[in-house]
Formats: structure tokens, sequence, C-alpha cells
DNA sequence: CATGAATGAGCCTTCATTCAT
DNA sequence: TATGAATGAAGGCTCATTCAT
């Protein structure tokens, strides 16, 4: 039974292996630069051993958006539970966002990967499935805050806004500010020096446009995010899901 | 030299010709689908000639990301001037962002593509200071308008935040919007039942956000974006740049 | 002992269920169809297991034709202890064709697999000695009823003819019109309506051409079949070989 | 105009090329063994070269396997008009079979070939079009000669039996010859010393079978076949089409 | 004996690029 | 300058066979 199980644990980590060497280049060089063969000679495994653990070269595309979309997931959970008040948990997810952007670079690139239809039709229906289920609890968290603020009366939405589309803002504002930032090395030589403190300042604005309650200082959002970070990587580090 | 002359403007048209086909092409089925051989035998010309004019497949590529960008570049230019208030003409820049985004959906689609490295790295010296130039001067016409707008006291930026700085957020915000948009056709079952519609009332909140003045509802901006749309698309179809 | 030798009947059916699962994959499928992999997973056993069963693929094929002809010699014998005239044992052999062809259809296919040098060269020498005489048996029987044809007055040779020759007339003909069939689906599109009665026919047609006496009636000639068929089934599934 | 033509000339010689080494590999080892990557070393020409002339592994067998049925279809139009009485025109026939099998033995064995469902479904629907038509037409031919036999009072069918359903007999007797011929090398070994004569020697028969007229003795026809195959042999080196 | 992970040669195919004409 | 045949590396994938456990 040990020896079995240590065999398997072994073909597991393998698994894991994949994934670890796999993602740098696609996430450095793209969907066209990751080759069975080349990721075969970089595990000093047979080509055969690769599609023993991967049908095919989507389906590792696949896993790893599904691991980055997972850690996503949990990270929005650490926010959304480190504090009482609604605006408090909303910069949370802020900071949450920043964390799988920042420390998990790589998480984010992945993410993008997915949405290429080529990619996306050639994995399998389960894995189909389960990104599905990722992104639909990924916002289902967020939307769920921000319910909370408006049932507590921290948060008024104008008419015929939901709360989804409300959270569509702060989405749109950090994803587009990560891609940004990612695809373009040279915006600080175009002025703009500190593009995550100005995408956090934005953030920061627009929840002030929306009267969300309490108004706080920018200062006083920023060292809360700076608290909420330290909070959550504790939880996250002690879990080992990093 | 009239001959000499008419012949280069064959040879123009016929590097019109090439891009003109190969676009769609990218925009519809990805950098994958668009083939040498494919673009020869659509052009009726040989691969051969298809390499007299361009050196490789990626300074195609990057062709049709500046006559991207150069679009967008005039659409900015004449959402810049299309108004004396500050805060209407950045309006109007979302309103350009908007027509480049919606009515020539397919430029925004090569745009991102070039964000790619391998094909960045693989384009010439010479487009990629092109590009360069492009993308500076969209920001300067917008930062331009911010830094009007500061002049007139229309707005006041925040301590340590650049005019381009500023700009970035909106950026960042339609920007987002979009990728989000064309890349999850699945929005509305996730409760995003509008997104444009949203990413504009974002905008318009985070300009409130920012107290730009003069303060108008969203239902004014909706209406002075209706009009700078029109005034747009007729100055643009005037010198046939659409 | 006893454990050993209900061992070696659990190896023996083993083989057997091998074979029992290879026939219709190979026939259905082809060559190429049948893997290893199949076949293990059908098995419910391991490949590595397959492997000690047979040494190589083809020597599964080589199996499976082996267990064709050893039905057909089955037949053949059969058929040829039906009757004491011999133009009635040589119809039943006829018959015995119809029915291995017919009512097994699979047998012949595989059959003529073997024919594929390839397959041929890498079957163990002792299989390849096996089928040698499982044909050389077959052919025995039907020359030997041609023998005593020609013992007994019904038939004469024609001068410089071996009883295999002439033979051989018989076997090309059914030999030649079931590939046909089998291979052309289209048959009765070029006019040829009921190949197997013509078949027939021809058989009957070629005996009448050496005057192999009785002389009967194409009539008389198939409701002999018809009874010979049954009495042949009957006796085979008797002992189970079917 | 010369130098163009030329080079399209050599082309065409190339793809002539391909079949001609493609042949003796896929008769001598079959489908499996005929790889393009060996194909084009013996070629001495790249991969791609292969490519360019043919669209895949399939359409090479079908443009082999038309090759045979166009020669067989050419010898058997040259036989059908050797002679005037039906029965000689027949034994011609046969003759035309013997110089396609005997002296071009490989095209027997393409055209079995294609018998496999796989290789046909393959093959481009034009080419599918072409073989249909062939073997149309050489049935076609031979069904003629026994139309004539019919209407000039030289043969007379069984009632119930068409002229195809006649010649399928022939057919099969020397389809099935061959084959067995081909793919049992051992056929001495086991009494049938001349295969080949018995197969001539049988189709006399089941021509007397059917008393189609005139009667001829069999060395009759044996001398009427040698005379007819030095003339079929002629016309065809004639017209350089063997 | 049974297992099944590992192997790796081999398969068919694609396509950006070159270069002789 | 235009051509398009030739190239050949690279790609994804298969599968009979081996061998440590």
């Amino acid at each position: 039974m040990q020896l079995l199980s240590r065999k398997q644990r072994e073909i597991q980590q393998r698994e894991q292996q994949v994934l670890t060497l796999a993602r740098p280049i696609l996430v450095a060089e793209g969907y066209q630069a990751l080759s069975m063969d080349r990721l075969a000679s970089k595990m000093e495994y047979a080509k055969g051993t690769l599609y023993n653990h991967f049908p095919n070269k989507e389906e590792i595309v696949a896993a790893l958006a599904i691991e980055s979309l997972e850690l996503r997931r949990t990270l929005f959970e650490r926010a959304s539970t480190t504090s009482a008040r609604s605006r408090e948990r909303m910069i949370a997810i802020g900071c949450a966002c920043d964390l799988y952007a920042i420390e998990c670079e790589q998480h984010f690139a992945v993410e993008q990967m997915l949405r290429n239809s080529v990619i996306w039709e050639k994995s399998s229906e389960k894995r189909q499935e389960l990104i599905r289920k990722c992104e639909y609890r990924a916002m289902a968290i967020v939307a769920g805050i921000v319910r909370d603020a408006i049932a507590s009366g921290d948060l008024v939405l104008p008419a015929e806004m939901t709360a989804e589309e409300f959270v569509f803002g702060f989405w749109a504002l950090t994803y587009g500010s990560r891609a940004l930032i990612n695809s373009s090395p040279s915006l600080p030589d175009i002025g703009i020096n500190d593009p995550v403190r100005s995408m956090r300042y934005h953030c920061w604005t627009l929840m002030n446009g929306y009267h969300w309650k309490p108004l706080m200082s920018f200062e006083e959002t920023e060292q809360t995010m700076q608290a909420v970070a330290e909070r959550i990587l504790a939880n996250v580090q002690q879990s080992n899901e990093l």
C-alpha cells in the first residue's frame, strides 16, 4: 500500500511539475511557444509520458487556468471575510486582486490566454465546467459584498444597475490596468510613473463617486489594504495555498 | 519619372491590399489562421511577391496595428476639438473610443494582438518606433485635454498625480471593459446585462469622483455623446478615413 | 500439480479471451484499429499481461488466423463425410465454404489479413508451421474427394492436371467471389444482382465442364446444399465449435 | 515558353516519379509501410515537396490505383477488338488479365489495396469518381462481348443470369487465382505445380460448361492467347502506355 | 505473474521562408 | 520584379514494446 501510494504521489507530483514548467513558457512566450516537445525535454521525460498525464496540449493550458482561477477564488474568499464593513471588504477584494496579479503575475496571463476561443473549444467539457464555476463563484463573492453594502445602507446603486454591473466597473478598471501594465513595459516613459498606485487611486475615487460609506481618505484606504494584505497572506500561507 | 511614380503608387496600393485582406482573417480567426499562403492566394499574387512587400509575417501584423492606431489617433484628434469645455471634450474622447471599438471592432483586436511579445520582437525597429509614436500621440491628446481642464479650473488633480496617470484611469476602465466584453460572451449570464452602458456609467461616476466641472447628469452626458458621435463620424467620412 | 494445471487452464482461457475480443475489432476496423492498449483495457488486464501471452501483436493475428483455419478444416471434415457420392461431397465442401464465409464472415477476413507479408514475417516460426499445416490439411481433404471421384470413375481429370490443381479452380472461384463481394458493396449497381447465386452457378457449371458424375440439375444441387448445410451445422453445434 | 513548359514537364515527371517509387513499397510491404518520410527520402526531395504534389498519403495510393485501372481498361479495349468471334474476344480478355497481372504484377496488388475502406474514404471525390468510372468501363467492355456472343447465337445464358453475372464468374476465377498465387508462394508445395496454367484450364472448362461456341481445344485456346498477347503488347508499346 | 508508467521512434501534416528562373 | 517549387524544422500525436516494482 505504501509503495503504491508513493508511486501514485509521484505521478500526481509530475502533473504538478508539468504545470510548473509550462506556466512560465506560456506566460512569457505565449501559447504557440509552448510545445509538447519542449515541455517534455524540459521535464526530462519522454513525450509519451506527457501524454499519459494530459491528453492534449489544450488540457494543460486549461489546467493552468483552473489553478489560477482557484487561487483567485481562494484569495477572494479570504478577502471577503476580513472585515465587517462592506467598503473595507471591497477594498480587501481589491487587495486580493493585487496579490493575485502582483505576486502571482503569471496566473493573470494564463487566465487571459484561456479567453482564446481555440483553446477553450478543445479543452474537455469537465474542465470547461470547472472554469465557468470558478468565474461564477468569484463574481458571486464580490456581488455578495455589494448586496450586503446595499442592505446595510452603506451603498445606494443607481436605478437600473445590478450589483454585478456595479462590480463590472471595478473589474474592468483593475483588469484593464493590469493588462496595460503587463503589455506596455514603457508606461513610465509616457508619464505614468506609478500605474499601480494610479489604479488604486482610481478605484478609490470610483467608490467615492458612488458614495460608498464610510468615506475614507486615500491614505486610510492604503493602510487598510496593507493590513488586509498581510492578513490574507498569513491565512493563505497557513493553508499552503500559495 | 511618371512611370516610376505610377509604379510606386501601384506598389503602395498592393501593400494596402495585403492589409485589407489580412485584417479580417487576423481578427476573425487569429494570428495562426493568417498564413502567407492563404494571403497570397487571396491576393492573387505569388508568395514571393508578398515577401517583396513585407519581410515577414510579423511585419504585416505590425502594419495593421499601425493602421489601427492611426485611425484611433485621428478619431481622438477630431474628438478633442469638438467642444470648448474640457469635460465635454473628454466625453468626446470616450465617444471616440466607442466608435473605435464598436464600429471598427477589428482594429481593437489587432491592437491587442500586437501586445504579444513574439510578434513585437520580430517586427522591424522602424515600425516599433512608429507604434510607440502613435501611442504617445494618442496619450498626448487626451493628457492635453486634462491639462486644459486644470488650467481652466475645471479639474483639480490630486497631489502627486500626473495628467497621464489621471488619463490612465479612463484608459484602463474602457480598455478593460472592451477586453472583457470581447472575451466573455456570457456576461449577461452572470448579471451584467448591458456592459457597454455600465462602462459609460462608471466613467461618468469616475469623472464625478474627481469633481470634473461642469457637473452633468448621466442623461446629459449620454446626449452629448450621441451628438458628438455624429459630428466625429461626419468629419471622418468627409475625409475618407473610415 | 492440480494447482498448476488449474493455472494453466486459466492461462489458456485468457488466451482464448484475448482472441475473442480481438477478432471483431480486427474484422470490423482492420489491423491498425487493433491496438494493444485497446485490447488490454477491453480485457480488463494490464498491457504487460497481454505480452505474457503473446510476444507481439502479429502473433495475436496469427493465432486468430489459425482459429479460423481450424474452423474451416473442421467444416471441411464434416462436409467430406456427409455423403457417399463424390460429386455430392464436393458440393458439401462448397457448402462448407459458404457457411465459413457467410455465417462466420469474420473468419474469412482474418484469413485474408494474414496474407500481408509484414504480419506473416513477424509471427513465430511455430505458428507459421501451424498455418501451413492447416492449409495443407484443408487442401488434402478436398483433394481426397477428387481422388476418390477419380478412383470410382465419377471424374476424369485432364492429362497433366493434379487433383490439387483441379481443386484450385474451385478454390479460386469461391475465394475470388467472396473477396469481390466483400470489397465491392456496389456489385448490384453494375448488374451483378445476386453474386452468391452466381458463384454457385459458376461452380456448378465448372463441375459440368469437367463432366463430374452424376450430372445433376442446378436445382438439385441447390437442394443438396441446403440439406447438407443443415447437417453440417447440426454436427458443429453439437461439438460446440461455432 | 519553352522554359516554362520544361519546368512544368519536370514537375509532371516528378509526380510520376513519386508513383514509381511508391508502387513497389506499397505492393511489397503494404499500406502502412508506405510512409511520406520514406518516400521523400527515397525521392531525394523534401517532404514538403511531396505535399506540393499530393495533398495526402491516400491520394498517392488512389493515383496508383487509377494508373492501374486505366492500364487494365486499355488492355481490355485492345483485347476486345482483336478478333471477330466472341469466344476469341473473351479469350483475349483473359489474356489481357494475364498481361495485367503477370507483367505488371504490382498493378494488381494496388488495386486490391484500394478496396480498403479507410483509403477509399480519404481520397478525393474526384479520384473516387475516376475509379468508379474505370471499373464500370472495364466491366462494360467484357459484358459487351458477352452480349455480342448472345446476339450472334454463340452463347446462351441460363435463365435469370445477366451478362454481368456471367462475367462475374470469370472475374472471380481469375481474380481469386491471382490473389492466391500472390499471397501463397508455396502453392507448388501443396501440389499446385502450375497455378497459372490451371487457372486458364479452368476458364476454358467454364466456357465449355456454358457451351460458348465455337468449341475449341485447350491447345487451340492456348495458341490463340499466345497470338493475342503479342498483338496486344505490340499495340500497347506502340502507344507508350506500358 | 501482473502491472502500467515510461519510452521514443515514427507518423502525417503545416508553413514561413528562400531562391533559381 | 514576379513567380511558385522546394525546403525542412517543427508541430501534435500514436502506440508497440519494455521493465522496475
